[in-house]
RNA sequence: GGAUCGGUAGCUUAGUUGGUAGAGCGCCUGCUUUACACGCAGGAGGUCACAGGUUCGAGUCCUGUCCGGUCCACCA
């Protein structure tokens, strides 16, 4: 005898086992069929699986799984990300943590392999927990894919070189977002914005003249060192005199210009500005307008420089406080008062941006990017939900020019030389440890002659030099990213893959990513292979906790999808995760959702454990009954059908949890609690095998149904299952997806069912309030006007009876209402339930009560309804016999409630 | 400041062309009934944020307001 309840551990792992065996998750190049692609969102190699990876590989397996089943090649491609300031950050933690070492210590090259050698340690530790998971991919050796492998990097460079070519890359002096933190540019993108309460602080420049000069607003006194004069807006008449003339920087002592300039606002703070262009972006503008001197104090470190001696190599934080209080001191500080602005932080270690002044490798992005708004604008890039439209629309429509360097080591190191001899200038060197010379920076101002080659030239092209070096920065590790559906089936070659797999079909990502990397990849795939990389953009939520915040480590309130497989099984997981999952919405998640989805989990079990009881002595195959033999017959294949057709258009519309719903309520409510208890009278009859054998297939069938969302146990189950339906595919990956089949539908039959399980609960419910004893076999007495709303009653006595547990049931016209009896009404038949010395007259009294009120309020809303002349003419003739029915309905409650009440007295 | 999503039972929520609200959890009552207490049967609990409008009829469509969330944005 099996085991009561469900034990996953097993089952998962040897079908893991077997599943990776059976190479069931590879993919053909096969002309006949159609493919189905999803590449897989890389995760980086920075760390363990979250929710958020659970959640999305989750509903990738789901659709690779269905539409496997579908008979599409279904191509779902694993690979990892390199992650590059994510896992640099990851590996000098790690080996501050451990060695007491900096990268620097190392040495670029040292530092470089050690994380190559982290790659291969939590490459395949990521795979194994995506093996856990149940996740339908192939993860044979050779076909996974890593953005800094080979063929990755020949992708990077080649997308390089063409845009480099076609004169979209170039280099130059900018403010970029710098992270003082990580050491390195930063993408617009890349940067968070956080309101943050400060101070602003009103500082006084005086006059050269000796004047009061003007008072100036900031939230940033440590930069006034740098600033290049003081802006008012040419409108604001308060100023006009002070246009032209100079004021004195406080502490510092220098003297700058009053200018005028439009983007001053005349209304906030003082209406003057101080300017500061290598150190603020609206400041950068006016400065170039104005042709200002662009002076940096604050340096790559955070550390002051160029600035009065006092605060010389101070930190940029230290030197704000430190500023504050020597302008007090100095009588300049006008006033401070509390105010909250848009911080802006590091999206990898969340310090503050410095926005700072220095060269760097720019995509220029206006024309990369027209095709892919005009794909949006147009519908062919569809968005699931289409709500994302818009802000994909916008973000294309107001794009930046894109920072491609970085100053770290951990990437692809940008493929571009330079020749010593020729652009000596334009390069600067250090020398590190180990005492070797290296490249540190690259100035094209001054003349480093650049030479894109992936590997190291043979020569200098200009002067036939040998001495060539690298530019040391590497590459966004977003692009990279960006090349990914095309990069993973060896782009810029063209393979066989290539051609049958890309355009792929969807992409499954987190709504958070859409401008990091959507949007990059369609950008891509229309420049470089002039096709959409795929033509649907399914946007999952994030995972949250049960009020609604982010999940991190931090707040501890973090659920891990290793530990909750492990306690609940790991279709659990699944199955919670995609019950929640409506497209685009965030998902409030807690372990009791997974104890439900356990539960139902069980109850397939349960229900398969039942029916394999049943089947002993049975001889498989037994054929798939080809009609219904009776209502019960025709109503669960109705269910079933209505079920699958649901299920199937979720799966085909990306709405998983409308299947997993489908499903759910399929199996629990319909099948096991009425069919297979309405089958259960049938066992003792000759019938038993026709019973069994319809409940055996629409299981198995729901099985098949189910195993896209909840692999193991589906697979368990259905091997045991196997030889009663005639099935010889060991896998159900391999089967066919149950078709829909309209002929099966009976709405007829539903509506005898509803009639039949309507009286049941009536009756039930009497059970339940009168506390009747479960074993206490009682009699109903079921009564009407006419024969015709006793038909179906009639005809189904046995159900009702079986149902409600009756030991009698006496149906007729004008039948008398016994003595101590309860009473209900469903539709037009009033439903009488003996209780003799069982039935409490008080509760039975406010059970009436209760139905008069209830039936006056249904009576008066039909009335008025059915009295409104517009309603009779307008509403169609459904809603009116609708309505009718309704009022007959509560007037029949009505009458039998007061009549029972009278009784009561 | 712009955009966008949401406000439905105590909690989390579903609701596809407008027809008069459904689920899961929690709570209460009863129950070892030929699988399942991870279960069965039943119950309580909702002016669908608010105000207008369109309509015979609005949770659903339109307008406005309030409250949350998120994304984008150079107001120092």
């Amino acid at each position: 005898m099996l085991p009561k309840a469900y034990e996953p551990k097993e089952v998962e792992e040897k079908l893991i086992a077997k599943w990776q065996n059976a190479k069931l998750f590879t993919a053909r190049v096969d002309k006949n069929k159609k493919p189905f692609v999803i590449v897989i969102p890389p995760p980086n190699i920075t760390g363990v699986l979250h929710m958020g990876h659970a959640l999305n590989n989750t509903l990738q397996d789901a659709l690779i799984r269905a539409h496997r089943m579908f008979g599409q090649e279904a191509c779902w491609v694993p690979g990892t990300d390199h992650g590059g300031i994510a896992t640099q950050n990851v590996i000098e933690k790690k080996l501050s943590k451990e060695q007491h070492l900096s990268r620097h210590d190392l040495g670029r090259e040292k530092f470089v392999q050690t994380v190559w050698e982290w790659y291969k340690d939590c490459g395949d530790a990521i795979f194994n927990q995506f093996k856990k998971m149940g996740w339908s991919l192939d993860l044979s050796e050779g076909n996974i894919r890593f953005t800094m492998d080979k063929q990755r990097a020949k992708s990077v460079y080649e997308c390089f070189k063409r845009l480099w070519d076609k004169g979209y890359i170039y280099r130059g002096k900018r403010l970029i977002n710098w992270c003082v933190r990580c050491s390195t540019a930063l993408s617009d993108i890349e940067v968070e914005h956080e309101q943050h309460a400060g101070k602003l602080w009103y500082l006084r420049y005086k006059g050269e003249d000796g004047s009061d000069g003007i008072v100036i607003a900031t939230t940033r006194p440590e930069t006034i060192y740098a600033d290049a004069a003081i802006a008012v807006n040419p409108q604001d008449s308060r100023y006009k005199d002070l246009i032209g003339k100079k004021v004195i920087i406080p502490l510092a002592g220098r003297s700058i210009p009053v200018i005028a300039d439009e983007a001053v606002e005349k209304d906030f703070g003082t209406g003057a500005l101080k300017i500061t262009p290598a150190h603020d972006a609206t400041d950068y503008e006016v400065g170039q307008r104005h042709a200002l001197a662009m002076l940096t104090v604050i340096n790559d470190k955070g550390k002051m420089i160029n600035c009065p001696d006092k605060y010389l190599g101070m930190d940029r934080d230290l030197c704000r406080k430190e500023t504050v209080k020597d302008l007090e001191e100095a009588g300049l500080l006008v006033k401070e008062e509390k105010y909250t602005n848009a911080v802006s932080s590091c999206y990898r270690c969340g310090n503050a941006i410095e926005p700072y002044l220095c060269e760097q490798w720019f995509v220029k992005m206006d024309k990369l990017a027209a095709p892919a708004l005009a794909a949006a604008q147009s519908g062919e890039l569809q968005f699931h939900p289409a709500s994302w439209k818009t802000p994909f629309v916008n973000w294309l429509k107001n794009i930046q020019d894109w920072c491609i360097s970085r100053q770290i080591w951990w990437g692809h190191r940008i493929p571009v030389w330079y020749c010593r001899h020729c652009s000596e200038k334009g390069l600067s060197f250090s020398t590190d440890k180990q005492g070797r010379e290296q490249l540190v920076k690259v100035s094209f101002e001054n003349g480093a002659q650049p030479i894109v080659s992936f590997e190291k030239p043979a020569e200098c092209p200009h002067c036939h030099g040998h001495d060539l070096v690298q530019d040391p920065d590497v590459l966004d590790t977003w692009f990279s990213s960006a090349l990914w559906p095309m990069s993973v089936f060896g782009w810029p070659d063209e393979t066989e893959e290539l051609n049958y797999f890309y355009p792929t079909t969807a992409m499954v990502t987190g709504y958070e990513i859409l401008y990091l990397w959507v949007a990059r990849m369609v950008m891509m795939g229309l420049e470089f292979k002039g096709q959409l990389p795929f033509k649907d953009v399914f946007l999952n939520g994030i995972v949250r906790d049960k009020s609604g915040k982010k999940m991190s480590k931090s707040s501890g309130n973090v659920i891990d999808p290793l530990n909750m497989t492990a306690k609940y099984g790991t279709d659990a997981v699944r199955f919670s995760l995609l019950m929640q999952a409506v497209p685009g919405k965030d998902i409030p998640y807690t372990e009791e959702s997974i104890t439900g989805a356990r539960n139902f989990c069980n109850k397939i079990y349960n229900a398969s454990r039942f029916i394999l009881m049943n089947m002993e002595g049975i001889q498989g195959p037994l054929p798939r009954p080809g009609q219904a033999k009776e209502l019960a017959d025709q109503w669960i294949l109705d269910r079933y059908e209505t079920a699958i057709k649901t299920a199937r258009e979720g799966l085909e519309k990306f709405n998983l949890a409308s299947s997993a719903n489908a499903l759910y309520h399929f199996l629990w409510g319909d099948f096991c609690d009425w069919y297979i208890e309405l089958a259960k009278q049938r066992f003792q009859t000759p019938e038993k095998e026709y019973v069994m054998s319809l409940c055996v297939h629409i299981l198995y069938d729901t099985l098949k149904a189910l195993h896209p969302l909840i692999p193991f146990i589906t697979e368990e189950i259905a091997a045991s299952l196997r030889p009663y339906v005639g099935e010889n595919e060991e896998f159900l990956l391999r089967q066919k997806y149950p078709e829909f089949n309209a002929a099966l539908l009976n709405p007829q039959a539903v509506q005898k069912m509803e009639t039949v399980q309507g009286i049941t609960k009536e009756i039930r419910t009497i059970r339940a309030q009168f506390n009747v004893p479960p074993g206490l076999k009682i009699k109903a007495v079921l009564t009407a006007q006419d024969e015709k709303d006793l038909s179906v009653a009639q005809e189904y006595a046995d159900y009702i009876k079986l149902m409600a547990k009756l030991e009698d049931l006496q149906i007729g016209v004008g039948l008398s209402k016994p003595k101590q009896t309860a009473t209900a009404t469903y539709g037009q038949t009033a439903v009488y339930v003996p209780l003799t010395g069982l039935i409490d007259f008080e509760k039975e009294k406010k059970r009436l009560e209760k139905d008069i009120l209830s039936a006056q309020a249904a009576m008066a809303s039909r009335q008025a309804r059915l009295a409104q002349e517009n309603f009779i003419k307008h509403a169609p003739q459904e809603q009116i016999d609708k309505t009718k029915a309704e009022l007959a309905a509560a007037q029949t409650l009505l009458l039998q409630a007061q009549a029972a009440l009278a009784d009561l007295a």
